[in-house]
DNA sequence: ACGCCCGCTGCATACGTATTCATTCCGCAC
DNA sequence: GTGCGGAATGAATACGTATGCAGCGGGCGT
């Protein structure tokens, strides 16, 4: 490259060649030297590196993953309860998706987001373009609906990992928390404090596993102090609070009696205390209440909220880390993550921790 | 490229080269075929569009982009407040990332984002390495930190948009709510509701350029009553729970009277009503409380908060769309978002909406 | 009939980096 | 003095796409 190409490069981006002409070598010197190759001079490399410094030289990143063939880059893929209010995100995956930032860029990665309809034609395009290594697929599933799509990414052999219930026969690695035990420990310790009638909200079919895994572990609960579950005291209802605070109000119109609630998430919950509160139902004299999740709002309720703390942090590690070893070709597998039962007043514990 | 190159494929991703070979016409063909040129004959685009769909073709962004010499790609800069919690994010800030990253998508831009610690090299990595085509730097801002780093963007003729506090003599662009309307409104709220002791909580220093308009527009409505603003009535603090909830147990062991509690964040506002609350303080019917952001959280605190809405939709459109003109070289400046006041119950309005 | 233009396609090349292979230089051993 | 080997570097090339330019037919006007 001339001289001229250089001058020329004083409105745009320094390159490799402008180094190499500025330093007096060639420009495959240039890029051994900033890679830290040995076999280049030790004053060479000084000088070299003086100079990228000054010109504030970035090796650009398109022509590099060109040669590589990858792209250091990860992609996570939110998909939306598509009923859900458009400005509105469940704050549980926020979490979840701070934490997967953070872990991206300890491991020095970097991180693509993406919010994605249900419909759209996402299971073809990030990885196939080179966009990203591998892709994190986030989002309470209707899994249905995704099986055929995971199939085809498992066929075309794209790396990815898959936050959500983790079952028998499902396409793919997916990590996620351990829903039933969670349903099963927190609806016991409601039993523990004496609750016999205990309903269940949240939509409790296997086309929204995490919820029906949770309203398994309820009943398993119930059935262990020989109490049915009672259809009548199970309502459906989406992860938002309005949809909790619906739920609840049908819930009291149908006339059952009840003394607890489980929810099938905190937002639920949130939705349940305004439902009962309305109603003038007492929390927890009359009716306990308990969520899942543990999101932010869930400490400062009218009570605070006994819930199911999902450790997100260790999540978004997991996730990372088992993506990263896909993509490496390393052995890996799903896992399932503990919960942990997180007692504050609602569920009318004497031994509540907390506001 | 030769057939056995071709079959080479069946391992890796197909490019323009095979779709060419079995096409039977040139590579540049199908880049234009594909890319909608109107150069190419009808048949010969109908074949080559049947064969890519068959192979799953997709174009490599990589390539692509270093031919383009753009990203199509925008970055996401968020800085964290040193000393914040490592797994809590700022739910404001949370809402404003998805708020952005819905606005990207619409736009057909990808996202990225990453998290910053404020001492990082943030400043020259993003766009000089050409992983993005702009920067969004989001964050509560210590700005005199931030100052020349900004300027060094605005000397590299990067391009960038700020969601912060809209100064004089700030380098680049900035977008940012009325900080300074929305604290005298709220304040003059108070005010007419009959309280004269406000206390205001939150840094009120020019390092924290957004709490500091909030403190300017609440002090100035005390003025307007020819209220002093008492300087034994503003505590600092930063804006987590925590810090808010310290900082009024401060103000309540000064001793000073007051009757209402001006916070410069909802995060602050929750910790303060904890606070109010521990010492057997009553709100509204003691001491008025009111907010700034309108978190998800602030619906559901007992009483639910006034606050001073921010709308996040429309500023994440509004960031997008600016820096997309910065990058396109269309005119464009930056921009003051009107707030609105929402009055819920912790003010002691008559009029309160919602709960 | 000749030339011109238009529609379509292929050739060559550029984008910037990283690696393989060849080359040069120098010191040292026999 | 010849040869050998190691250290350091340069030349050539590949990654996959997009575009300027040239070429090549065929239809049409004069």
């Amino acid at each position: 490259m001339s001289s001229d190409k250089v001058l020329a490069r004083v409105s745009g981006k320094a390159t490799s060649f402008d180094i190499a002409f500025l330093a007096g070598v060639s420009q495959p010197t240039v890029s051994r030297a900033l890679r830290g190759s040995p076999m280049v001079n030790r004053e060479t490399r000084k000088r070299i590196e003086d100079i990228a410094l000054q010109l504030n030289y970035k090796v650009d990143k398109n022509a590099s993953n060109l040669r590589f063939q990858h792209s250091h880059t990860l992609a996570l893929l939110f998909f939306e309860d598509p009923t859900s209010d458009d400005s509105f995100i469940n704050p549980f995956f926020l979490a979840m998706l701070g934490s997967v930032t953070r872990a991206c860029a300890q491991r020095g990665y970097d991180l693509l987001i993406s919010f994605q309809q249900k419909s759209g034609n996402w299971h073809t395009d990030y990885e196939d373009s080179r966009k990203a290594d591998g892709i994190i697929l986030l989002g309470y599933g209707d899994y249905i609906e995704y099986q055929p799509r995971l199939e085809q990414l498992v066929e075309q052999g794209t790396h990815f990992v898959r936050w959500g219930a983790v079952l028998a026969g499902q396409p793919g690695i997916s990590i996620g928390s351990d829903n039933y035990r969670g349903g099963y420990e927190v609806t016991h310790h409601l039993l523990k404090l004496g609750r016999r009638r205990v309903a269940f909200i949240g939509t409790a079919s296997s086309h929204y596993p995490e919820f029906f895994e949770r309203y398994r572990g309820c009943t398993d609960a119930l059935k262990e102090f020989s109490l049915p579950a009672a259809e009548a005291l199970q309502v459906d209802a989406i992860t938002t609070e309005q949809s909790g605070f619906e739920a609840t109000c049908e819930l009291l119109r149908r006339g059952q009696q009840f003394d607890a609630v489980v929810a099938a998430s905190d937002l639920i919950a949130i939705g349940a205390l305004r439902a009962l509160n309305e109603h003038g139902v007492e929390v927890p004299a009359r009716v306990s209440v308990v969520g899942f999740d543990d999101i932010p709002s869930a400490s400062i309720t009218n009570p605070p909220l006994t819930t199911v703390v999902q450790d997100t942090k260790m999540a978004g590690e997991i996730l990372v880390d088992t993506l990263l070893k896909l993509i490496r070709d390393e052995p890996t597998q799903g896992q399932v993550l503990s919960t942990r039962l997180l007692v504050r007043r609602s569920c009318g514990a004497a031994n509540a921790t907390g506001d």
